[in-house]
DNA sequence: ATAGTATTTAGAAATATTTCTAAATACTTA
DNA sequence: TAAGTATTTAGAAATATTTCTAAATACTAT
């Protein structure tokens, strides 16, 4: 919801190769946290970030939580972001 | 240069809106802040991390300083985020 | 129920961002 | 050269972000 959201949860490194690793499919939140250095905790965090600007959504299953990238929102922002390139003067 | 400063560049609000604002063709500082409710000094620092993002360039003519789009660096961006959409398990 | 694993929440510290005022710089023209 | 306009820089205050440790919650399986 809103821009600010989406570009803000963007611009951390982390969060973005988060979304990398979740473009080869679902992974728990222990399995995205194994690749960065850093505690579950401060993955946890970042995952909120991402979930609250409906980059991802999470489905329970086990023990588990698993994420999954939702484009969604991203196309949102290409449009944007298109409008930008392609606008003229009578825009 | 890097995705981080890009993001992070089109994270706030105001520096979307004078994207927006030059996406109509080159103003000044002074046009651009005429659309604010902030100083001419917060306007210089936006400018600044626009600059520095390269999403916008400045000529100097006579006492003004013009600013334009400079939208190279958008289309890098909206090639990451189209690789994360079309991505599937062999990327 | 108990113990174990997975993840989140709370609270705190360090750093970064945003905005302001006041002063400085740069350029123009009388 | 002096005065005026346009913009930036410096420094400070308020707020936001990122990360950690420790504790809490949620679920599983014995």
């Amino acid at each position: 919801m809103g821009y600010a959201e989406t570009f803000k949860a963007l611009s951390d490194p982390a969060r973005r190769q988060i979304l990398e690793l979740l473009k080869k499919g679902p992974l728990s939140a222990g399995d995205i946290g194994s690749h960065f250095d850093m505690t579950g905790a401060t993955i946890s965090y970042h995952l909120k970030i991402l979930k609250q600007a409906d980059l991802i959504f999470e489905s329970k299953e086990k023990n588990f939580i698993y994420y999954q990238l939702n484009t969604t929102v991203l196309e949102e922002i290409m449009l944007w972001i298109s409008s930008l390139q392609g606008g003229g003067k009578d825009d």
